[in-house]
DNA sequence: AATCGTTCCAACCGCCACCGG
DNA sequence: CCCGGTGGCGGTTGGAACGAT
């Protein structure tokens, strides 16, 4: 069963490879309407596509801040470092990356780094695995990239805020101070999350963990405490904070677990900050490549 | 020039998380 | 809380382009 999917196949629809008048159609009706209800734009735009072909071809190809060209060398170890932390999570890469799309980050991976780091993925030098033979079953599983294997990859998914820490010196003394209980208290370190929330209201949504750290030292500035899942918790902590902790700084941070957050308030710049890029600029920074 | 094998990438597919009713 | 709609993501595929023979 299931849901329905995006588009019927019985409806006489576009496929494969679009032609300038569809691109160009796509891209007039999206610089006037703007992007988004992407199930009911190929009719509204009059095109025989499904929105879901559309929303890929505009976010892929037509989109104008698409940057074109080859891989540089900066970003392709960018790639290669942020792939070390994050796995698959191709559009968390392309994040990083202003310009590239998920899509194109994964095609460039799969034809060119992925060789390079793994050497050739299968015996025969082939790119492609083995056709299906009776010699040769489908694998029920697809051929992954064994990333835990050698290096420890960051789960970027965190539940719900709880509680954040700020040390002293980040605080404003004004400030009223609420611990997770909601308990007022003029000295705790703790703040509700809800005056967190209250402050990102209107900035991007983003999941991830978060430790943030001071840049002169390492040591942590302040922490955010989260309702997690076990599983997560624990694959979380499987990252090497010992040594992230570590690095250059044998006096250790104020804060010795990890924990995971939205968006977090930057007390460098005084304003709040998508936790990825804080969380992301760290990690690069501060891990082997 | 013709054929065959390989590489690359745009596009597709299925699944899942999120959100609103 | 449940359910359906929607958007987004990662894996996979098809075919064009290119190179080798």
């Amino acid at each position: 069963m299931g849901r329905s999917p995006c588009c019927s196949k019985d409806e006489a629809l576009n496929r494969g490879a679009w032609t300038g008048m569809e691109d160009k159609i796509l891209t007039e009706y999206i610089t006037v309407h703007g992007e988004g209800k992407w199930r009911n734009l190929p009719k509204r735009a009059g095109l025989k596509r499904c929105g879901k072909s559309c929303r890929l071809r505009w976010l892929n190809y037509l989109r104008p801040d698409i940057k074109r060209g080859n891989i540089t060398r900066d970003e392709e170890e960018l790639i290669i470092r942020l792939h070390k932390l994050l796995g698959n999570r191709w559009s968390l890469i392309a994040g990083r990356l202003p310009g590239r799309t998920d899509n194109e980050i994964k095609n460039y991976w799969n034809t060119t780094i992925g060789k390079k780091i793994q050497g050739h993925p299968f015996s025969d030098g082939n790119r492609k695995p083995p056709k299906q033979t009776q010699e040769n079953p489908k694998p029920t599983q697809p051929p992954k990239v064994d990333t835990d294997s050698c290096t420890k990859v960051v789960r970027t998914k965190a539940s719900r805020c709880t509680k954040v820490f700020i040390p002293q010196e980040a605080q404003n003394p004004d400030d009223q101070i609420v611990d997770d209980n909601d308990h007022v208290s003029n000295n705790s370190p703790l703040v509700s999350v809800d005056q967190v929330n209250d402050q990102v209201a209107g900035i991007e949504e983003s999941l991830s963990p978060i430790f943030l750290l001071d840049d002169e030292n390492s040591s942590c500035k302040f922490m955010v405490d989260f309702k997690v899942d076990e599983n997560f918790l624990s694959d979380f902590l499987n990252v090497d904070f010992s040594e992230l902790y570590n690095n250059g700084n044998d006096e250790g941070g104020e804060v010795a677990s990890a924990t995971a957050c939205d968006k977090v308030p930057d007390f460098r710049s005084s304003s709040m900050v998508p936790v990825i890029d804080y969380e992301l600029d760290w990690l690069i920074d501060n891990t082997a490549h």
